[in-house]
DNA sequence: GATCGGCCCTGCCCGC
DNA sequence: TGCGGGCAGGGCCGAT
């Protein structure tokens, strides 16, 4: 599943290979992936028809390439399975391809594919976003990413210790940190061997800023080695899966022993998704789920 | 306002 | 072999 390191790849993918990219033409086969298009499907092809697409930038899980000499920005959302690749000319369209973007000057088309149709792309106004950066419309209440510049750890970390929610679900609000999704979250959590279900306001100050920084942590080596993929539904621009399924100390192990102590990992439920914890070092749900400070 | 749960969607896997 | 159900989960939206 596409979190902030798969996405960063895919992003340095986009900058390296479609910025600059004058749009001769746009196919859309899967009109659902333009569900947030407010113009529609005719919209979204009449606004890129023409156009020069800039600089490649992301935010959390959000990704967008600039309309130049406009103020609107090519926006996309991989959602579960959604892929941006650039295949050889020619070559045949894929199951679940959804939009295709060809260029004047001869650079290979820009296919988004989702299998899964959970992603989306959009032509959006750029507006002033959180932290003084200009973003499309939509990534407008999304928190900066821990990478970004203009992060605040200070600011993050209070927020994460706001309110009676599991603290998981606090690290998945994109509106409190973004990129954090299910596997880098509990990845951060079994590093500070803290259970899921712990109450975000019973951390403290150190427990957030550990958190934060393991979450940042977890993502950056995964990023050194392009990123997590379980199946073909996460790979880069052309194509290449990531490593990081190999360094994964707790998502999907379920069964095998712990790193640390050897106790079984197990899966729990967490808001219908899987949250996989070591009920040793993180604690077990109903004894009355501990944080500990390492 | 904060929190929670359901829903969207498709392909794979497993049990019957 | 075929069918049904569970599972994967990011983000939106309605209910509480």
């Amino acid at each position: 599943m596409p979190e902030l390191p798969e996405v960063e790849v895919v992003r340095r993918g986009l900058a390296r290979w479609v910025a600059g990219g004058p749009v001769s033409r746009v196919e859309v086969r899967g009109p659902r992936a333009l569900r947030r298009h407010e113009a529609g499907e005719a919209g979204f092809v009449s606004r890129l028809t023409g156009a020069t697409l800039g600089t490649a930038q992301r935010r959390g899980k959000f990704l967008w390439l600039q309309v130049e000499s406009t103020e609107e920005a090519l926006v996309a959302h991989l959602g579960m399975s959604g892929q941006l690749v650039l295949p050889e000319a020619g070559a045949p369209a894929e199951p679940h391809l959804r939009v295709r973007i060809e260029f004047a000057d001869g650079r290979r088309p820009l296919r988004f594919v989702d299998q899964r149709t959970f992603g989306w792309m959009a032509v959006e106004p750029l507006v002033a976003g959180t932290g003084g950066r200009v973003v499309p419309r939509s990534v407008a209440a999304i928190a900066p990413d821990p990478f970004e510049s203009c992060f605040d750890l200070s600011a993050a970390t209070e927020a994460l210790r706001r309110g009676s929610r599991p603290i998981k679900g606090v690290l998945l609000d994109q509106a409190v940190v973004s990129g954090v999704g299910n596997i880098y979250a509990d990845e951060a959590l079994w590093s500070q061997r803290m259970h899921w279900a712990t109450e975000a306001r019973s951390l403290t100050s150190a427990q957030a800023e550990g958190l934060v920084g393991a979450a940042k942590d977890v993502m950056g080596r995964a990023l050194a080695v392009g990123g997590t993929s379980f199946d073909d539904l996460y790979v880069d621009v052309n194509g290449r899966s990531g490593y990081f399924a190999r360094a994964l100390e707790a998502y999907g192990r379920s069964g095998e022993p712990c790193s640390r102590c050897g106790t079984a990992i197990v899966r729990e439920r967490f808001a219908n998704r899987s949250s996989y914890v070591c009920p040793l070092c993180q604690g077990v749900e109903g004894r009355g789920p501990k944080a500990r400070a390492t």
